[in-house]
This record gives structure tokens, sequence and C-alpha cells, in this order.
DNA sequence: CAACGTGTTTTGTCTTGGACAAACAACAAA
DNA sequence: TTTGTTGTTTGTCCAAGACAAAACACGTTG
């Protein structure tokens, strides 16, 4: 029923050796790009060009999975595919370096935590972080320490200088010590403030910038519904009627692809009542450009304030 | 890049409408099976019968993407498909009905937790779940209240009789809760307890049950590391020995497949060092069933702390 | 009764090459 | 700078056939 039943991640034996080969559906899940996508490429550019086991079928070396692991972020960056998928791996991640912004210098601090995270001193982590919530108060917090260390990781997995394992570390830790200080205060959402829905979309699955959010409104005083990950549009739009939501807040990393946000948010804002009003926050790169006319702009976590305060002369006008 | 760029779910003005007719990618994205699928499907056994637009390609009506959507999850609950396909609807209803367990009666409480959810009382439900945690306990409430209220929850969703953004409500409701409750009470680890692994593999979404476990463990006085959802099987066993970890622990939801399930056991098993036991847990019926040697079954979470003790038991004696 | 082969059927995925519409870039005109 | 037009790029869809893995049914052995 769901893809790639039959080759699972079967390497019999020899595991975590390089030279193995995926079929066709394991490149798919590990890449991003569609079968058809993958067939046409090899097609019209030469590349890839897998080798056939006995049944004609695809097998795809490892090394060409990383170049398109590579090409497939690029694309997410903006280049177009005719342009750069024939280009060897050495150009390609020259390209890049050269696409991101190249993360400025790091706080002592973050840094310290960084070299925690690397060497799996988890427990150290989430005291330092802890620590850090009770010097600065949440708030400060997050908008201070927490989200630019969270784009550092983010870039830095990008770059490849963090392995999988790690970022999945650091998520849990931060879920751990902002559920504890969230849990812990356990503030009262006030009359005045409105209710948001919280969620992402489908294929969207980093939390993190979305749980920040959760914290800075329910410190504002919102009351916050969260759905969690990967809430597909029409269940979004039923939760928002039986929450009675005066807000819904999407949150976008820069992994998810650009027309597929929009598409999502024109989808949204037209299935929508037009008083419910439609936030869209993240590092994601296409909500600096112009969205559909409803959808406010999140740039930065520390204008939630502001934005609240807009929302309110808004209700209190109507 | 990903499926269904071109067509989205773009229902442009009359949204929510029950006639709408949806492109092969977009059902695709709603029922989980995939184009292949419903294409031979409809050559094989004459269901789905999509129309046709302009230019040839299939438009499903909309019943008849709500028939394979419950079609799908006969397929999950173990029908085969050349049995069902062709039903109708209503006689496809009363197997869904006939094939549940048929919950057995759910004590007043928990009634009333899920008469909560359904009204999207959310702060009421927490509220309530917290003070059941003061009241019994962390260890107590998890395995009396938690874990059969959560298989309640998945089995009413099986059954059609909750919605998926309640269902997603309710998983963050409790992660908030049982985060709390662990951030709040900061248990620390003792020495002579292991340092323990979790994680969920790729295609399995569910975390509730890894995070019951996590903090069954860490009441127990372990050392734990989660890495949340979704981590692929090498990965595991990097961070297995970044973190030194001396017993990894996986959960799995019935919603994941059994081959995959019995194959990646295999793998973890085969890559990680022997003295790493592999626990497997979750309400998977395969885990009732005979597993690759090596993998010790976590039936019940209350099992947990004999489990622990046999550890312990064996590894004094290494 | 469970466990293990063996043969048969079911079923999802992969293959091919062609077609086309939406998205994009580039240039022209208001 | 904005707006419209043209040409190119690019991902998805279609068709029917082929095949291997999973599931089933059955008989046999421990």
């Amino acid at each position: 029923m769901t893809p790639s039943t039959r080759y699972a991640s079967s390497t019999p034996s020899l595991a975590l050796r390089e030279d193995v080969e995926l079929p066709i559906a394991a490149v798919e899940r590990d890449t991003g790009l569609s079968k058809d996508t993958l067939r046409v490429w090899e097609r019209r550019y030469g590349f890839p060009q897998p080798a056939r086991d006995g049944a004609g079928e695809r097998l795809y070396p490892a090394e060409q999975v990383e170049r398109l692991r590579v090409i497939a972020r690029l694309l997410n960056a903006g280049e177009r595919p005719g342009q750069i998928v024939a280009l060897p791996l050495a150009e390609l991640r020259q390209r890049l370096q050269a696409n991101m912004p190249l993360g400025r210098g790091l706080a002592l601090e973050h840094e310290a935590m960084l070299s925690m995270l690397r060497r799996c001193e988890i427990m150290e982590l989430r005291r330092t972080l802890n620590q850090a919530v009770m010097r600065l108060g949440l708030a400060r917090f997050i908008t201070e320490h927490l989200a630019p260390l969270t784009v550092h990781v983010g870039e830095a997995w990008m770059r490849g200088e963090i392995q999988v394992f790690e970022e999945h570390m650091y998520t849990e830790s931060v879920v751990a010590v902002l559920r504890g200080a969230l849990g812990g205060s356990a503030s009262l959402p006030s009359p005045r403030m409105p209710r948001v829905l919280l969620g992402t979309l489908p294929q969207e699955h980093h939390l993190l910038g979305l749980l920040m959010a959760e914290a800075m409104l329910s410190l504002e005083g919102c009351e916050c519904v969260s759905l969690g990950a990967n809430t597909p549009v029409p269940e979004i739009v039923r939760a928002a009627q039986a929450n009675r939501a005066q807000i819904v807040g999407l949150s976008f990393s820069p992994a998810s692809n650009t027309p597929q946000l929009l598409q999502s948010l024109l989808d949204l804002r037209a299935q929508l009542p037009a008083e419910v009003q439609l936030w869209a926050g993240g590092s994601h790169p296409a909500l600096r450009k112009r969205l559909p006319a409803g959808v406010v702009t999140v740039d930065r976590l520390d204008e939630i304030p502001q934005l609240l305060a807009a929302w309110k002369a808004q209700a209190e006008a109507a």
C-alpha cells in the first residue's frame, strides 16, 4: 500500500557501506524527487544514470543519490534543473555554499551548546537551556537564543556539518525544555486575546518554529490549540471551525517547496472565513516575497506582540 | 518537485463542497494510495471509475474518493483488495464496523475526556489530564489512564468516529501534559540504570507510545535520549554509538506495515553491538508474534520495570 | 498444535515513450 | 516600475505489459 514495501531498507548484511545501490522507490523517499522526475531527468539530461538489476529495474549508486540530494536542495533554493542537473558534485557543492547566507558569528554560548550536542551530552544541554530560560525569561530566551540557534542548526544540517540524528536530538531536547517551561507556568488565557490554531502542512515535519510561536502566543495570553506537524488543509479548516479560532498560524521551514506552499495558503485563505486571520511564519525564503492577499507574514518571532496588538485594534473596530 | 505541484487541492471558490472532482495526485495525497495503484485497480476491478477532463486526465468524484478512503482503512485492517474494492460503500462501512474489536466498556472518566476532545475544549482536557497526574502519580496515570485512552482514540480514528484534526489535538495535548510533568519533576538519572535511546522508524509518525515509554523509563532512573519520530535505521545506529546507549527502544503503531517492521528490526539487530539490547513496543499486531532473535518485546508499559530489572541482572553478570 | 516446505494467486511497483499544461524567463510596450 | 506577449523549460499524466514479493492454501513433519 505505501511505497517501497518491496525493498524496504533491505541492506542485507553489510549495511552502512556506502556502495549500496538503491531502487527507485527508495531514492524517491530519500531525495523527495518523484519517480517520474527521476526517469525524465535521465532521459533529458543524462543524469542520473542508474545501473540495472536482473529484471531491468533501476539501481542508483549511493554516490548518485547523494548528488541528487544536493540537487534537490539547490532546486529548493531557486536554481533550475536544466542548469544544474548535469553538473558534477564539486560544482554543486560550491553553488550550495554560495547560496547560503553564510552563518554570521555565533555567540560563544551557542557554540558551547552545539558542542554539547555533538558530544551527545543531552542532559547537560537541557540543563543549560533550562538555566537560560530561568535567567532571561521565556520570551527573551526564545527570541534571543533559541530562534537564532535553531536557524544555525538548520543551516549546519544543510551544509552537512551535523548528522541527522543530532538534529533529531536537538529538536527533542528543545521540545522537552519548552514544553516543560510552558507546562510549569500554566499561563491562563485572557478572554481579550484571540484563540489561535497552529499547525504545519503535510510534507513539513519541522515543528520547532511552531512550538516557539505557541510559546510566544501563550505568553501574550492567547489560547493556543496546536495540531502539530503534517495536517492537511481541509483538516485545518475543520479544526479552525470547531475551535472557533480567530487566527490560524502556519510554520514553514526552508525545506518545504515553494509552489505547494503558495497554493496551500491560497486554498486555506479561500476556505477560511474572512474574519479569521491567516498567519504564515518560519524561515522559508518565499515568505519574504509577496504572499496571497489576506495572509499575514510573521517575519520574526518578536513581531508577534505587535501583530497581536494590530489584531486587537481590528477586532475592536468590528 | 514533490507530487501534486500542478493541481494541488485547488478548489477555487466553492470549497468544502462535496461534488468537486479531484485529479489523481490529490487523490494519492488524500487516500495514501499510489497513482500506480489507483490506475491498476481501475483496470483490474473496474473501480474507481473517474471522469476525464479535456486532456483525458482522470478526475475523481468526491464520492469515489470517500469510498477509496474507506477501502484504504480496511486494507490497513487486513482485508485484501480483490475482496473489497468492487464492493459498494454501505457494505464497506459494515465490514469496517465488523472488523473492529469493538471497544470494551470505557471508564466514565475516559468518556468525559473524549467528549471534551470532540467539543474542542482543549484547555479543559489538559487540566483534567494534569489533575489525574497529580492524583495518581505519573506512572499509574500512564499505565492506567493514558495507555488505554490512547488505544481507544486510535481505534475510534480507525472507525472514522474521530476526525484527523481531533486526533492531532489529542496528541498535542498529551505531549504537552507529559512533557510538562516530566520537565517539572526533573528526575536525575541513576548511574546504575541503563542509557536508553528511543525513536520510531521512518513512515511511523505516532510518537505518543514513545513518549509514554520515555516517561516510564525516566521514572525508573534511566537516562533517556529520544530521537523522536521518523529516524532512518542507519541514523539510529550512529546515535546509539554516539550516545553509548545500552538499550535501543522502538515504538510501532498499528499503522506501520509488517514486512518493513520485521526487516528493520533485523537490520538494526545486525548492526547494533550484541551487548546493546533492542526493545520493540507499541500496539502493532506483529509484535505479538515471534520477532527476530535478540529483540525484546515490550508488550505493555507496566512491564518496563521488570524488564529493567532483568537488564540489571544481565549487566551485573557481565 | 505449531512449524515448515511447496505451489498458486494476488497485488503493487516498475518499465517504455509520447503528450501536454503550468511555470518560468526574456523581451516588448504602456 | 508595471503589464502583456512569446518561447522555453519542466513536472506530471497516460497506456499496457511484465514481474517479483507477499499472501494464501495445502500437505507434511517435528
